[in-house]
DNA sequence: GTTAGGG
DNA sequence: CCCTAAC
């Protein structure tokens, strides 16, 4: 593993120049990433050398080189967007990601849902030159030039990164685009959008020019004068003071395609860019490029829509598939990479996403010795966790080949998150060394929950917790086509957790979940206080359906583990009891647990009455 | 962040 | 067990 590997022959020089070595090294190399294990152990320093990673760098340029392998478009990206974070990260001296926990995560969602939209419909201008031209001197540079303004007329979006405004004071009052030449219209275009284009074609750039400043699309195609921040239409040479909300039509194409994605409901100025450089796309090849150079910069600055609640985001991608087939995917293509992450391009958002429904449904095995059956994934574990959300689905998109490293990688951020800092950690320790250790388990436990940790291929990789405190076992996905098991994770409720619960809550009372979560269940990380609370009504329904007079409560039918008769009977009266009398005194009683329980798990005192 | 309820 | 509304 500790290799350090030789980064073809690009040359530190030029990354030494530009002062975001690391970034840029990482930024600028996707091609090279063949191997990303060997790249994560190397990092660059401040003089260009490279030098062995330390752990916690390793872990950074982990979470860019995840982003980079999903999303090389970051590197295409021309715009404001990667300049705000490169240059963050070069002011710091170090990146600021932090891939060990959820926050690069979903911040990266966010910023990469934006891009992601564009990055399907985009052909990497930038970023294409600055790849495939290495020896350029200055490509790197010129990439990153256009950073040096903020995006006019869009969002506030990335505005803020950078401190150099353009100058607009030429832009102040009346604008008439009309007259200006190329070379004047492209210092406008800068000035507007603070970055430089190459477009030679003055209709274009007026335009553009046009609907930057008026943050509009009704932008006639014959005259530019604006005003105000509103583009005044002087087609009949008085009517200067005329919005020309009908300018449209002056683009019969424009329209007609504009309406149609509307239907889409994506924002409209991706839309309207798109159109732009379709329609233009027949008359001039290369500035379509152009063109796609702006929708990239404009996308950015596009209003960022709400992101899609994880459960609209599963139906949606139910629904894809089909829609996919039509001519319609482009909104449910960027949707769709909000879960995904971003992809290089619509093709591979395809491939991507079938790999992952793949990796979700087929790759499992099923165990079934706890009396119920478990699908595990053997080759990644969907993580269903709080903290850390959807890292889980970049790995399954590693072709098999890398499915080792994939979780490697995955297993590193594991130890490094946020689950493993309390008595997580402690509990792997101790499952590695001898499970013995584990105080409050009862063997019957551990053997039924050892038996679903079997794994197959990697399971050197998982850590096996005798006391069933991994916060992540036991995770089944199966999103059958519909109607499917949306059931994704099960753990039966052993008869000490239906007693430590049934303690608990005569302790503190029902309803007083998080307390009973914390002192009493303080072993089981895994069961959370809804999980307390729905036991607890079930516990509530069994104990008062079936009638504690059978003392036989073992339900015949049901493999899970009955509920022995005496502790529903406790069920029962504990029920009954809260029922009239709320609560005696919380405080008194939150003050004795605190006090005696002392640190770990507490509820010692076993009930004396039953069992 | 917790709790209550419905699914 | 999942999801959400309320708090």
């Amino acid at each position: 593993m500790e290799k350090v590997v030789e980064v073809e022959g690009s040359g530190e020089g030029k990354f030494e120049a530009t002062g975001l070595e690391k970034n840029n090294f990482i930024l600028s190399s996707p091609r090279h990433v063949a191997d990303p294990v060997v790249y994560k152990l190397v990092r660059v320093d401040g003089n260009g050398q490279l030098v062995p990673a330390t752990d916690d760098e390793l872990m950074v340029v982990e979470g860019l080189l995840e982003n980079e392998k999903y999303e090389t478009h970051i590197v295409a990206d021309t715009g404001q967007a990667l300049g705000c974070i490169s240059n963050e990260v070069s002011s710091s001296g170090m990146p600021q990601l932090e891939s060990s926990e959820g926050l690069s995560q979903s911040e990266n969602t966010e910023a990469d849902t934006e891009k992601l939209s564009s990055q399907l419909e985009e052909t990497v201008p930038c970023g294409a030159q600055s790849l495939s031209d290495d020896h350029a001197p200055g490509s790197v540079g010129e990439c990153l030039k256009p950073l040096d303004g903020p995006i006019h007329g869009g969002s506030s979006t990335s505005a803020g990164c950078i401190s150099s405004k353009p100058d607009f004071s030429k832009l102040k009052g009346e604008i008439c685009l009309d007259n200006l030449s190329i070379k004047e219209l492209h210092e406008v275009f800068k000035a507007t959008f603070g970055r430089d284009t190459t477009v030679k074609d003055k209709l274009w750039l007026k335009r553009r020019i046009a609907m930057g400043l008026t943050n509009s699309c009704d932008v006639s195609t014959t005259t530019f004068v604006i005003k105000d921040n509103k583009l005044l239409k002087k087609d009949n040479e008085d009517g200067a003071n005329n919005v020309n909300l009908a300018t449209v039509k002056e683009f019969p194409a424009v329209a007609v395609e504009y309406s149609g994605d509307m239907l889409n409901s994506l924002s409209s100025q991706i839309d309207e860019n798109q159109t732009v450089s379709a329609v233009r796309s027949g008359n001039n090849v290369v500035e379509n490029n152009f063109a796609n150079e702006d929708l990239a910069a404009d996308q950015r600055a596009a209003k960022r829509v709400r992101k899609p609640t994880k459960r609209y985001i599963e139906e949606l991608s139910e629904t894809e598939s089909k829609e996919y087939n039509g001519n319609s995917g482009r909104l449910l293509a960027s949707t769709k990479n909000i879960e995904l992450r971003p992809l290089p391009s619509k093709s591979h958002a395809r491939l991507a996403r079938n790999a992952s429904l793949e990796g979700r449904t087929v790759i499992t095995r099923l165990d079934s010795l706890g009396g119920f059956g478990i699908q595990v994934p053997c080759v990644y574990r969907v993580r269903r966790s709080r903290p850390r959300k959807n890292v889980t689905a970049l790995l399954k998109f590693h072709p098999s080949g890398m499915s080792m490293t994939s979780t490697f990688i995955k297993r590193g951020l594991d130890v490094h998150g946020s689950e493993m800092s309390n008595e997580s950690m402690d509990k792997v320790l101790v499952a590695k060394s001898s499970p013995e250790q584990a105080p409050h388990q009862f063997a019957l436990e551990s053997n039924k929950e050892k038996s679903s940790t079997d794994w197959g291929q990697n399971m050197e990789l998982k850590y096996v917790d005798p006391s069933g405190d991994t916060s992540d076992d036991n995770v089944v996905t199966v999103p059958t086509a519909k109607g499917g098991i949306r059931r994704k994770h099960h753990r039966a409720w052993t008869l000490s957790e239906v007693m430590k619960l049934v303690e608990g809550v005569s302790k503190y009372g029902a309803g007083r979940w998080s307390e009973i979560k914390r002192l009493a269940f303080a072993s089981y990380s895994y069961r959370t206080s809804v999980d307390l609370k729905d036991k607890w009504r079930n516990l509530l329904k069994a104990s008062f359906a079936q009638t504690p007079v059978n003392q036989g409560a073992v339900s015949r039918k049901h493999p899970s583990m009955p509920i022995p008769a005496p502790i529903l009977l406790r069920v029962r009266e504990l029920a009954e009891m809260q029922a009239q009398g709320p609560s005696p005194n919380l405080s008194s009683s939150k003050l004795l647990a605190c006090g005696g329980g002392g640190g770990g798990g507490s509820v010692n005192e076993t009930r004396p009455g039953y069992l």
